[in-house]
DNA sequence: CATGAATGAGTATTCATTCAT
DNA sequence: AATGAATGAATACTCATTCAT
């Protein structure tokens, strides 16, 4: 786990520039975060991505796990998702989070940039990254888009499109089965579409099975 | 990530079982690679957990990486899970793979036995575990169900059935989101059900969104 | 260091020989201590190239340090030394002493049977090891050589040339540097001899440098 | 092997000079490698002879293997003694190599600065550290000197030189034979000068012995 | 006589972290 | 604001050795 680029030129002391430093790290740890996860990362790694000294992570956030934690709490993907949630009408909510969730960590083996309280799900091994994801996802699916579904089990159904959303995104950018790791946006759009076609609407009253 | 049982007491030289020691091995490897990932645990703490000398890991996979391999590799819910695939009608096929998701982990919190294809997915960020993963999800849906499904794109629609799993698994066992955390497999079928009605059935002729 | 041949076949619990299995284990421990030298060499190497279970080491020497005593001890070199300076008139020690330096071990590179007291100095730096290598060179040059020589410093003079047949040892057998690497015995001969003549022959009365 | 001295007292984080840091670490690694050899000497022992923090090995050097060579390379003996091979007549060749050579290394027993081409042959079982001594004995002996001495053999005629000096400074230094761990430079120059006449001079042309 | 199982101490090396400049 | 020096605890793995069969 020694991939991502050495970045940032070997300019003297570097640039004294506490904002930027800060960014940086961040953006290394968020880097580093959704390939090896909590423990499969050192701090000499993210400084390193970042072109910064390893000490700074001290200055900047206290500690490893600290910085980790703000890496992970500081995500797009999360915010975007949010805001559709508010803005955007039920029927068109599946494309517009699979556009999320696409958008949020590139294709498998690709470089881009990372992001998404999804691929950070690799580091949901460490606690208190566990507990900030399931936050987030409780706010944005149990409550947010639950308190939107009518019928029974709003929450489990809410949260049952966030698993279909999690496993995609954990298959296509982490994993790489054959499938999902190339098929397009467009041709994946219907089918998860329809999932939550089926999962959105009321569901008829049970019938115990 | 030290929680897991410290297990047998520290009792004289433990009794002289080859075949138990692997096994008993085995067993801890699973447990803490649910839990920590394949970074986040170290040799020491699967070797407690066994009841175990820590160099018996060495006399017996020759690395911390086979350990962890065979480790991922044993696993009960992938055989019942191919297993279902052949028997199984396709009607069945999401309960039956529901029940076999839920079996495999307990829930979370809980420490029953830790198992599953699905559970070890904390472990992707280790590559080698990580192959291993891609080609029993290949398999078992890619391949096996994908060529059971009719109409367009089956494996793709094989593998989005397949990230409902993950996902749900992960929400569950790992994560811990509110409703999927505690809602009982009788009112989850259902749900699911219905999601591999859309996704087992041949798709509409697909209009261009 | 691994390199020395796996040797033995892989025959059942192996042939029921006490005395075959300690010879083996000797020879094979000779020949890791001219390698790699006392610490350079784990039980395991030598009871792997004898092809004898490793435990035996302690059945039979009690310990890897008594095992590579004795194995330091048996030198045939140092028995054909000794046998030499009793039947050999001064004259024509000097090639008869290098014949048995040049037999005990392989010129460098080669893989011939190694052995004389002279390559064990690789084991030097293990205490009980150099104490017996210096036994020996006492005995066999200090004492016994010493005590033929005419004239002044007898011991002095047998140790140095005892030094030059070391050092020739050890630059052909384990350094490798390039002329002594090769040559062959004939050129050789004459320097040896005539370093023997210098020595061996009283030295006129020392007039103070 | 853990006698070479404890050497300084514990106390405090130590005074923050990286120059002196790396030369005590450097030092103390000769001392060990002529007593211990490579494989007989621990990174620990070798920081705790320094009074260093074990893990400055590594800032410093790498590796263990990387410390121990340029401790090898680091020789003072070696230096002199390519200097006195450009600057000193033939003839006053081997009383000035005999004194870089007792300099070396204290004698046998003593514990003062263990230096020298000579000594390190105790590490010469390790592979990265014979070959440096062995390109080092070329260039000073088989090139340097060879390439002053008139006559056929050069080469050989200057490795034997070397050999003898070598088998001196181990047996001196090192093993501990009774006449020269104990002689006086003034008694051992007269014979090591004679069998420098012996070698340098031109070879009377070999008869086939 | 021979072997596999088990063990505790040790090895090189890396990590997160702190201190002084 | 930024850096290099220093540190203690941990990690994977190996070793010599003993015990039970």
């Amino acid at each position: 786990m020694v991939t991502p680029q050495p970045a940032a030129e070997p300019c003297g002391p570097r640039r004294r520039d506490a904002a930027a430093t800060r960014s940086d790290l961040l953006t290394a740890a968020r880097l580093h975060l959704t390939r090896g996860g909590f423990e499969g990362t050192s701090t000499r790694e993210v400084a390193a991505t970042a072109g910064v000294n390893q000490t700074l992570v001290y200055r900047y956030f206290g500690s490893k796990e600290k910085l980790f934690e703000e890496a992970a709490a500081q995500s797009d993907a999360h915010r975007e998702a949010q805001k559709a949630l508010k803005d955007v009408p039920l029927e068109q909510l599946p494309k517009t989070l699979l556009d999320v969730v696409l958008d949020a960590g590139t294709t498998w083996g690709g470089s881009g940039p990372p992001d998404g309280f999804i691929a950070f799900l690799t580091a949901a091994s460490h606690d208190s990254i566990r507990e900030l994801i399931c936050d987030r996802l409780t706010t944005t699916f149990s409550e947010d888009l639950g308190s939107r579904l009518p019928g029974a089990d709003p929450e489990l159904r809410a949260e049952l499109f966030a698993a279909t959303l999690i496993g995609l995104s954990l298959m296509r950018h982490k994993i790489g089965t054959p499938a999902l790791a190339v098929t397009d946006r467009d041709t994946l759009a219907p089918y998860v579409d329809s999932i939550g076609q089926v999962l959105f609407a009321a569901p008829a009253t049970k019938a115990p099975e």
